[in-house]
DNA sequence: CCCAATTGAAACGGTACGTTTCGTTATGTA
DNA sequence: TACATAACGAAACGTACCGTTTCAATTGGG
């Protein structure tokens, strides 16, 4: 009942001065699982260290801090396919949006990228981080509505950036507030209403 | 140059068996004041004590924790004339961006909803009290667009709630990542681009 | 062969939360 | 006019977590 000394292969050790594949994987492994199964909540590096049987110091080795190894992990999770070009922007609009909400609803994502967004706003790191990724993904839905501009289908004169920019703010507001929408048939009636205002006049 | 007990005049003592105001009023004034010299990241409890001149049993006494304190801060502050019925779901619209921009950057009130949100992401007092709040905001959003809608400015499909959410997401992304908008002639376009779609056919 | 680098355990200093203890003060009721 | 009651501030406490330091054990590379 009592093993106040862990056992010698119970415990990883060093296999010399490299870093062990083997304990990045483990604390990579424990932060993911900790985030889906107990939420942001629950995570702490001393919570990943203990369930990856690591220690902090190594953890600190190699992330420099809480964000870093969030955003490592969020970033190795296989990003859903949320990008299509099916010749028509509400339809792009709404494999991306049903796309997204899959993605941050099933895995950890979500989860992770709610507290990334809760640490931008006391940590310069992670600020700076959000903005980087919110700068990509600005571009790449942009192309969406930039597509509709070439071929006709939208008004020549929006602002593509902005149209990206309230698509963002609609998908966060919804992953803040805990309402990821999963219906299809909400989620084309959200489509068409973003699409709709842009239209070309002569459609 | 040794002072260690305090003069006696220099502490604010109790007043009897009842709430002091002077208390409350000095612990609300080091709170929004704290938070508008400092930030979110100076903002803390014993920082608010210490200010106030306060004890620290005396401030949970009256608040159950840090985000019911912010709270009664940001509800407090005046809020920004952002409510208007021009005829006009445009003029309307712009005077809710210009108005709550300004109220968010120039008061703490923009710091404060930002900590709310982010410690919304992992307190539930906090997700509820923010549920709360956004459901308020969008009746009153909304408002806007079902007046449109009434007059016949707007199309009668269109759905009020999504509307609201859009506007909401919208100054919710500017807001978290440190782009509140105060060009005039920029939130012209913001307004526009977003009543552009829901314009009633014939119009 | 031995230096250097990695690893995990343990402990540390620091911050801030939210609570408890305590002596002081004044109100309202008996 | 007594006295129970409740609020007040100071100080200290327990908890949690951050990020760091110390230490012994391990192994690869020069």
């Amino acid at each position: 009942m009592s093993t106040p000394e862990p056992e010698p292969e119970d415990r990883r050790r060093s296999i010399g001065a490299r870093r062990s594949p083997e304990t990045e994987a483990a604390i990579l492994m424990a932060a993911e699982a900790i985030v889906t199964e107990a939420g942001i909540a629950g995570f702490s590096i001393e919570a990943v260290a203990k369930r990856a049987r690591a220690g902090k110091p190594t953890i600190y080795k190699w992330w420099p801090n809480k964000t870093a190894l969030l955003l490592d992990v969020y970033h190795r999770q296989k990003p859903a396919n949320v990008h299509s070009d099916t010749g028509s922007v509400e339809e792009d609009l709404l494999v991306f949006l049903t796309g997204i909400f899959a993605h941050w609803g099933d895995s950890g994502a979500g989860q992770i990228f709610r507290y990334v967004i809760a640490e931008a706003q006391r940590d310069a790191t992670a600020a700076a981080a959000l903005a980087e990724y919110a700068r990509e993904r600005r571009k790449q839905t942009g192309t969406i509505f930039a597509r509709g501009v070439e071929r006709g289908e939208l008004a020549d004169d929006i602002d593509v950036g902005l149209a990206a920019d309230m698509v963002a703010g609609f998908i966060w507001q919804r992953l803040l507030t805990e309402r990821l929408e999963r219906d299809p048939a909400r989620l084309r009636q959200v489509a068409r209403q973003m699409v709709r205002g842009l239209s070309a006049p002569g459609t």
